[in-house]
DNA sequence: CCGCCCATTAATGTCAGACAATTATTACAG
DNA sequence: CTGTAATAATTGTCTGACATTAATGGGCGG
């Protein structure tokens, strides 16, 4: 809970750290109210807009909520997995995008991961889930639908395939893995894929789940991820055969 | 570009949320430099305390670094997979410590992702990896090695099966999964554990990685998940045992 | 002509003080 | 007792100043 006035680091990131590890340490609990920043000023021999700027970098991590007024302050908040997954979507996604992530490795990745998940929702899967994949799969199926739309049916489908495993802690990891990668995959391919063809995995992915069967949940998958690839390489090729002419 | 003045939203997180929003689009490309602080002031006609606060924000989720001195600025940062991975092993620790996730719970979802690694790390594996996994093993049968020593070489042991995937999205996304829940896991269970069952288990796992045998990996990660959620029951069983006395 | 030192300059980092906006509490009038 | 207005506490924003850092260019000496 100290600072040192004489390290090279600013010394918003100083304070920062020092709160941030109260809160990891257990010091500070959920909806506890941190000092005013007056008060934190005085304690860490500083201005008030250096403690600001310290508050806001912890605001920004979801760790702390602000509120103004009398008995206002900054409260420890309790990080909920929506907004750890919003956190966790927009950084893989910007990961991916700005390291030139190979379409492959995302891909293998991202099956290899909701493979993990089909024994476990086979084993829990609520009639709930059953219907939004359903729901889904109709939705794939409507003329006219744009292809923004059927991406953002797609990642819905897989995320209620993972959510029916019944762990939220899976759900939370795998939301990376399956909603940042399924937009830049959808993007790669989208001018060459069959709806057909995916809607009809998709439809016997859900039968399978349905039925319990994990292992075909998995065969489904794998054909859905060898399906991707495939059209990955098609769309290689075809600008391949473009450059040259 | 434009933030709204009336909106009830702090002017700071407006700002904030619309430079998040060109980079995210591309407008801002890697290693950009943004307007100075002076420039964003007049931009989005706010003073400069605002602007850096929100500029702190952008910063705190690395979207961000700044660079003093003339020719220094806010540049977008190129996420790199270190940072990142130490923000989502802090970011899931915080998650499960104050939801109070199940120690069954994280169990699952750890040893359900790493299991989903073991056929691309039988592949993939290379002596680096194997070497690592040997040192680790070797340091956890040192006698008179502290608790907290033994967790530290366990996490490295998994570590390093993990990214003999190589697969670096692969590595990213388990960094939360396996990090963040095994310090709990060793944590509730330390106390009980045989470290000679556990190393037994990590060298049939590191020997079944250099043979390719990635059944058998399949099957000692079982064995361990197993192991430890033995370990959690009987922790508990003594634990009620006290209680009664 | 080359290299070193230094002033300049442009940028972020920090400080101090003021006012605005918001909200819980308290006091007061009816 | 109730509704309302004053009050106080707290965060949000603005302004202006100075400190610190680092690139740049110019002068000066070799």
């Amino acid at each position: 809970m100290k600072i040192d006035p004489t390290s090279k680091a600013d010394l918003s990131i100083q304070i920062a750290k020092a709160i941030r590890e109260e809160i990891m340490a257990g010091t500070l609990r959920v909806d506890d109210r941190l000092p005013s920043e007056t008060e934190l000023c005085e304690h860490f021999a500083v201005s008030r807009s250096t403690v600001r700027e310290a508050l806001k970098r912890l605001a920004a991590q979801n760790l702390i909520r602000t509120q103004r007024g009398a008995s206002g302050g900054a409260f420890v908040n309790r990080l909920s997995y929506d907004q750890a997954r919003g956190h966790h979507v927009t950084t893989s996604t910007l990961l991916m995008s700005m390291n030139e992530v190979d379409f492959q490795t995302a891909c293998e990745a991202r099956f290899a991961l909701e493979r993990a998940c089909a024994p476990l929702a086979v084993h829990r899967r609520t009639a709930d889930h059953l219907a939004t994949m359903r729901v889904e799969i109709y939705r794939q199926g409507q003329p006219g639908l744009s292809d923004e739309s059927f991406c953002d049916s797609d990642v819905a489908f897989h995320r209620a395939l993972v959510d029916s495993a019944g762990n939220d802690v899976l759900s939370y990891q795998l939301a990376g893995a399956v909603e940042a990668t399924q937009p830049l995959m959808n993007m790669i391919t989208f001018s060459a894929r069959s709806r057909e063809k995916i809607i009809e995995l998709h439809t016997a992915i859900a039968d399978a789940v349905e039925n319990r069967d994990a292992d075909t949940v998995d065969a489904k998958l794998g054909e859905l991820s060898a399906y991707t690839l495939q059209l990955k390489d098609n769309v290689a090729k075809a600008r391949s055969e473009r450059k040259k002419s």
